[in-house]
RNA sequence: GGUGCUAUCGUCUAGUGGCCUAGGACAACGGCCUCUCACGCCGUAAACCCCGGUUCGACUCCGGGUAGCACUACCA
């Protein structure tokens, strides 16, 4: 059966968006472009008690700036949704889950138990390993064990139910997985999964994703690996539903790993590493927490979407960089790897530097100009881009060129001292003097022609040309770094140049 | 505990029975370049989890171990 490629990407609104889940999201999207398919976002918001104001915007935007573009559902210009299939947010679904449940409940699928959360409870501090299942359900309050007279009544009287699925016992079901091929689970170790709600009248996971996808026709659910062992309870409510024929393909993509020691990427390890685990900076209302982001960090989506393809997937041959359009042309679940991925941050800096370097002058000057602005410095487009020329291809980020390009914009208070101890002579004062008469001289003040002038001067004088040089450095710029000495002059200017080796003759002795 | 998934350099991975004395990238280390710091370039070190089996031949196939991970909620 060919039905049209359409994917959908569901998160819960409960925080900023995981990096594990952006992979999850750009998965889908690669995979609904590369099969001219439809990308769909739905808002999974059945749990109102970890529901976080703000992160369902977060989510549209965390997309938008990765530049994941969604078809239908939730998006930037939608932002109730658009498409055939609304609501996209299952918080306004209600009716629909209900009809579905009724519809379970009528064909003898599922059942109305009314064992509260603290006989459960109970029952699983009594029992080891209790589950709610074909061996237990007898034993428990449930409309399976009630009269039907009870049952009716305990409803109408209003007391508080929840809906179990029937699952019968003794099945082996089959979960064809696009990347693990077949799953077999016996259906004895499934238990009667819950899937309506007493507490605030709405579906769980399970119900809701099943009757969301089979409407909105979904064709491929690609998800965590972490939703493998529900799996075949899935294609159980599918078949329940009579809707087996059309059941979407699974493909349970591997985990994001901590970079170090074992289990999953989680928000701590950021913490404690010292990177970001969410696209975008983070406020959260509710605990008001803060969490730093790949974009305020100076990432480039670009580099993030590079990255984070990696982590898990890899043609055949040694391509590292790829650009969307690649990737949707390349990429393919079968080359999606079985195992989870570590975490490798350093990795992704060096794609940062990878993108960094590609960039025009221009529009790194443009990004970086703000950065300058705060730290009080207006300064000429033209001339930030020729700094950013000749420094960037030392940085990993945008910000990062503060410290590199800091001294073509203010000169020198103090200079640094392993650079002093190292580089500046007995002779270097007496030196500089000198240079200062030879440059004070200098009408020509281009590289070539100051390089025409010092060269000759240090040899004819046998000073050696780093002893000079870097004397003349540490004037310049307050320590032993940076581009080389005649572009510092270039921006500089000749004015300029006189007066730091001025000041600096002043300070060192 | 139960069930499932997984297993190649420190990390991400290539490898689909002979092309493998196992390739690439990040990180590490060394060298070159050089007025400095970087970048860059060149190079070095670094892996098939273990045990059986199948086969003329296993990193590749099968079985068993072991280990890691995930799940095991009126959370998703």
């Amino acid at each position: 059966m060919n039905r049209p490629v359409k994917v959908r990407f569901a998160p819960s609104p409960t925080g900023a968006l995981h990096i594990g889940g952006v992979r999850t999201a750009l998965y889908n999207y690669l995979f609904a472009r590369q099969n001219n398919g439809v990308m769909l976002l739905r808002i999974e918001d059945t749990d109102s008690t970890r529901f976080v104001p703000g992160a369902e915007q977060y989510i549209i935007e965390a997309l938008d700036w990765l530049g994941i573009k969604i078809d239908e559902g939730i998006c930037m210009d939608a932002p109730d949704g658009k498409g055939a299939h609304g609501p996209y947010r299952q918080s306004k679904r209600r009716e629909i889950y209900h009809k579905y449940v009724k519809q379970l409940l009528d064909s003898g699928n599922a059942y109305y138990a009314f064992d509260t959360p603290e006989e459960l409870e109970a029952k699983r501090a009594e029992i080891a390993n209790f589950q709610y299942d074909a061996r237990t359900r007898s034993s428990m309050v449930n409309s399976l064990t009630l009269p039907a007279d009870e049952v009716k009544a305990r409803i109408e009287r209003g007391d508080k139910y929840v809906v179990r699925f029937l699952v019968q016992p003794d099945e082996d079901v089959h979960v064809h997985d696009l990347i693990r091929g077949e799953v077999i689970i016996n259906s004895n170790i499934l238990d009667d999964k819950v899937l309506y709600k007493s507490a605030d009248d709405l579906p769980t996971y399970h119900l809701a994703n099943i009757v969301d996808d089979h409407l909105m026709e979904i064709s491929h659910v690609i998800r965590g690996e972490e939703w493998l062992p529900s799996a075949p309870l899935h294609v159980l409510l599918y078949r329940a539903f009579g809707w087996e024929e059309t059941m979407p393909q699974f493909a349970h993509l591997p985990l994001l790993l901590k970079p170090d020691g074992n289990g999953k990427l989680s928000k701590r390890d950021g913490d404690r590493l010292g990177f970001p685990v969410f696209p975008l900076e983070f406020h959260n209302q509710k605990d008001g927490s803060v969490s730093s982001g790949y974009r305020e960090s100076g990432y480039f989506p670009e580099a993030v979407i590079n990255f984070l393809a990696l982590l898990g997937w890899h043609t055949t041959g040694d391509q590292e960089m790829f650009t969307m359009q690649e990737l949707i042309d390349q990429f393919s679940l079968d080359r999606v790897s079985k195992s989870g991925a570590k975490f490798d941050y350093e990795k992704g800096k060096w794609f940062n530097h990878q993108y960094l370097q590609l960039k025009k002058d221009d529009q790194l000057a443009t990004l970086f100009m703000p950065i300058l602005q705060e730290k009080g410095i207006n300064a000429d487009p033209a001339i930030v881009a020729k700094v950013i020329s000749l420094t960037k291809d030392r940085v990993n980020f945008v910000p990062e060129l503060w410290e590199q390009v800091n001294f073509f914009f203010q000169a020198p208070t103090e200079y640094d001292e392993k650079s002093l101890k190292k580089r500046w002579k007995e002779d270097s004062p007496r030196h500089m003097q000198e240079l200062l008469s030879l440059l004070e001289a200098q009408s020509d003040w281009s590289a070539d022609a100051l390089d025409a002038t010092v060269m000759p001067w240090i040899e004819s004088k046998e000073y050696g040309v780093g002893i000079v040089m870097n004397a003349f450095r540490i004037c310049l710029v307050g320590a032993a770094r940076g581009p080389h000495i005649w572009a510092i002059t270039d921006v500089l200017g000749k004015e300029e140049t006189l007066n730091r080796v001025r000041h600096a003759l002043e300070v060192l002795q």
